[in-house]
Formats: C-alpha cells, structure tokens, sequence
DNA sequence: AATTATTTGAAACGATTGTTTCAATATATA
DNA sequence: TATATATTGAAACAATCGTTTCAAATAATT
C-alpha cells in the first residue's frame, strides 16, 4: 500500500556523511545536507529523524567502514604483528587522498562532540573498547606465537598502539608525505616486536 | 583623552577561550561569549574585531600557556630524553583534571578547522613545525650527549614522538587513568632510549 | 570645567538555524 | 480501478545566528 522511498538511502547516508565529515556537526546545516543529498528538508526528518540522528547514523556509517578494512587486514596478513602495521596502513590511501584535510571522522566527532552529547560520548566509549580489544588480542596472539615480544601485558600494549593509532589520524591531517607516516608507522610497532 | 577599557583583556580572553574549547567554534555563539565575559557585543566587537579574531587570539592564548610549560620541562629536566618525558607528563594535570573532556584546544581546532579556514590552517601548521623543531632539537642533543639513540635521524624521531604525542591528546579524553596514560608515555619514549 | 576620544548598553539588522505543517503526489494492495 | 498509506515539495515556524548602529556614559586631557 505504501509509495515507496525514491532514493537510495545509502547513497543519502554517504552524502551526508561527507557534509558532516567536512564541516563537522555544529558547521554543518540541515540547507547543507538538503542541498548535497538531494532531499527535501521533510524528506530527511521522516526517513532519518533529526540532524542529530541523521549524524549518528553517518557516524555508524563510516565505522562500519573502518571496521571492514581492519577484517580485511587481519585476513591478509601473515601474523598478528604484520596485521597491526597492515591495519596502520590500510589508512594511508585515505589520509594521503584525503585533500581537504578532512581527517578522521570519528576523531573529528571526539573533538567536537565528545563532551557534548552523552550519546555520542558513549559512542565513542564503546568504539574505543572494540579498537583497544582487537588490538589487544592481536597482541596476546602474536605474544604466543612469538612475533611480539612478552616484556609487557597485552592490554597495555594494546593501549600504546592504540594512542599511536589515534595520533596516527591526526598527524595525517596536516602531513600528507608517504614516507615520514610510513616511519611513523614503523617506529610506533618497534616497540611490541 | 581617550575613555579606557573596563575589563582586563587577559581574564576575559581566558573566559572566552574556556568557552570555545568546550563547546567549539561553530558550538559558540556570540551569546554564549557575552554571557560568559560580562562583556556586551558591541564591546567584544570593539575590542577583539569578530568572533573569528577572538577564537584566533584565545587559540594563541592556549598556545603561549602550551609553550611555557614546555619550557619548564627543558629547564627542570636532567638531560633531553628526560625532558621529553617531562613534556608528556606536564599534560597528565590537564589531561586527568578535565572532567568536562574538553581536550585539548588546539587538537580540536585542527579537527574542527583545520580545513575550514585557511588563516586557523597556517596557524595550526606553523605550531606544528614550532613542536617538530622541539622535538628535533631535543632528540639531536640526546643523541650526542648519549641518551637517545642513534639508530634513526633527529627528524624521523622527532615525526615519532609528534605522533605519539597527538595521540596522547587525542587519548586523554576519554582515557583518565594515570597509571594507564603513564605507560603509554614510558612505551612511547622507549623507542628512541 | 570644557573638550575630546573612546567605550558601553540596548536595540535592531537581515540571514540563517533546526524543525513542523499540510496539501499534493504517488504507489502497492484490495 | 478504487482505496489506503506513505512520501514529497513548498512554505512557514519561532528562535537564534553574527554583526552593526547609535545615542548615552565615561574619563583623560586641555
């Protein structure tokens, strides 16, 4: 009975998300994402709530990515110690294309959002609690298989990575040259090996 | 002849800088720098240009605290991998003291503006080499007097602890455990030891 | 005490904010 | 084909946005 939606919701989502991961949260007005998607103003608070809505459901988007390209580098690579460099660069084509110096927008949400909305923050918690745990079982496996050494626990090197990693999203912003981040990559894993 | 300002610039461009680096630039309104200052619009207009100039100054503001207590870590320190230590952790009182999860201000800047606005970007990439060449100067003094390592250039080191560095701002929001913040400093410096 | 240069307060500016309303449109089912 | 259900477009909502205006207030200088 019901006339059916128009567009493709996830070509919306994805316009969306690029407004959103451009100009941020507050920079970016519901006109903006009328504009760039297509859709009326109506159109976007029936099929996605609310703007604040709509940017969650962007966010989740764009991890939903992140997290495919670290199964994919988990699946290439030849042990856990080879898997965290692969994940590190997995990202460097995103950072290196990446000409409007947009960054990460998941830290770009942390920065602007993090202590703003209490949905968002526990977002954030809890995507950071899955980072931090493939991590640390990367590590605890290549700590019995022998690829990283044993001289600290698992979960304390899962949180030392993780920080270069964050650091690693950020550095990308205004450093754009392949071999300055390809060390960076190199040294922040000499520690674990 | 002239009638003179009533309020102190320096207390109200403290107030005015807490407000952006809570709420953010595009998340701050004229109102809200009012409010907060005590001062009127026109007054803010008058004495500061724009919404824009103030957010520039208090960033400078924030910069200028940054950079002293990077010199207080170059004079108390021992020898230059201990300043570096020193470094990181005159952060862990901010870092741990921030219940809102502020941040750090000029992190956020870059993620919220960094590729907004052309003037907020050559500022955010000059502190960036100033912060680089710290870090150079340090790590280049350490290796002749013997306790950094020789294994890789000044420059590559100095990208490293950069690196670690942001991801130590970054981490610092959501992450307020000492002990936990402490050990990624220690794995963070342990690569050029 | 008069003059002059500046700041201040209140009000208003047009533009834009996120959101809602509702009639017109469209389509899958009966 | 008629009916029911949903989406769509255009307009309008009150509220707030950053900024400007200008007369009143103020204080250092003459």
């Amino acid at each position: 009975m019901p006339r059916i939606e128009e567009f493709d919701r996830e070509t919306v989502l994805l316009k969306a998300m690029n407004v959103f991961w451009d100009k941020g949260y507050n920079g970016t007005s519901m006109q903006d994402l009328a504009e760039v998607t297509g859709l009326n103003r109506s159109s976007i608070y029936n099929s996605f709530g609310s703007k604040l809505e709509l940017y969650q459901e962007t966010l989740k988007h764009y991890q939903k990515n992140g997290n495919a390209r670290f199964q994919k580098a988990l699946v290439r690579a030849e042990n856990p110690l080879h898997a965290i460099r692969l994940i590190f660069e997995s990202f460097l084509p995103e950072i290196i294309g990446d000409d409007r110096g947009k960054g990460c927008f998941s830290m770009n949400c942390k920065a602007e959002m993090g202590n703003q909305n209490q949905d968002l923050k526990k977002w954030l918690l809890d995507t950071q609690e899955n980072t931090l745990d493939v991590f640390q079982d990367l590590i605890a496996d290549g700590q019995e298989q022998g690829t990283i050494n044993k001289k600290q626990d698992s979960k304390t090197y899962a949180y030392y990575i993780f920080n270069a990693f964050q650091g690693f999203r950020m550095t990308g912003i205004l450093i754009k040259d392949k071999k300055i981040l390809q060390q960076i990559i190199n040294n922040s894993i000499q520690v674990i090996t």
